[in-house]
DNA sequence: TATTGTTATACTCTATAACTATA
DNA sequence: TATAGTTATAGAGTATAACAATA
């Protein structure tokens, strides 16, 4: 076997891009990314979230951060607004429409990652994402 | 908990993440990034393979696999010579220079990897890579 | 006519530095 | 003086198309 497949860092890189490319295909029609999808998720979950505030938590850049929202605010999907507290900063607000996408798209998420992982059993695809949580997890930390 | 950690896909590419960041660093004093660190092994694994023959198995592109081997050749970790069978097409052989960077960065990496599933125990680990190349084999097969 | 490798080119993604408006 | 966001710009990395040499 080559040694590849010893390796714990190319074999997830591999797999990572089947989760990758499969998912990208189903995003397309909505004319999103991957990444750009992530955001949308953050948003979601803590509205009002800043620029920065994204960025830190996605480890994106902060310039590359300005691209990703006016995509995302051309599309309609989230607006931008003001904050009044701090109006250096923008307050990022799913819409509607940004919100029907999202679970639209997690829909087809969860479909493309069921296809992927179709080889293991459902105790096994737990196990799997468990010891990728705790290996993520443990270096937040440090 | 954040639908980040509920997608196989984000929570394996935020791993990935993990390994290529430190990796990266540890290969950076030999000039290489780990795409073509992962030539180098397989050109060591498959003496005489073509270009093509390197980039159908790791799937990258024909043209980008030029850039890679003129750098790897640039630096003396591997030869072209021209196939006597097939005048269009190169052997590509690894040099002593280029096997002994391939072991160096072999322990290197063994090191860091140990060090990112540091929470893990040898079990979970080796259950871990078993369920990735288990994905991995199956999607080859269709 | 098809294939291996090459080059030119363009497109995406990302990061650095300098700017603006606010604090 | 510092911070959030922006812009200009440059550097990777990758892909498409046209080409040369060989089959």
């Amino acid at each position: 076997m080559s040694r590849i497949f010893k390796s714990y860092g190319f074999i997830t890189g591999k797999v990572e891009q089947l989760f990758e490319m499969d998912f990208s295909k189903e995003l397309a029609p909505y004319n999103i990314n991957v990444k750009q999808y992530g955001v949308l998720i953050k948003i979601d979950e803590k509205p009002n979230s800043s620029q920065k505030d994204i960025a830190k938590e996605l480890k994106i850049d902060r310039t590359t951060m300005v691209s990703i929202v006016d995509h995302l605010e051309a599309l309609e999907y989230l607006t931008r607004t003001k904050n009044p507290q701090d109006r250096r900063s923008y307050c990022l607000t799913i819409t509607a429409k940004g919100k029907q996408i999202l679970e639209d798209c997690w829909g087809a998420l969860e479909q493309s990652e069921r296809k992927i992982i179709s080889s293991l059993s459902d105790q096994e695809a737990r196990l799997l994402k468990d010891l990728l949580i705790k290996i993520f997890k443990n270096q937040e930390e440090s």
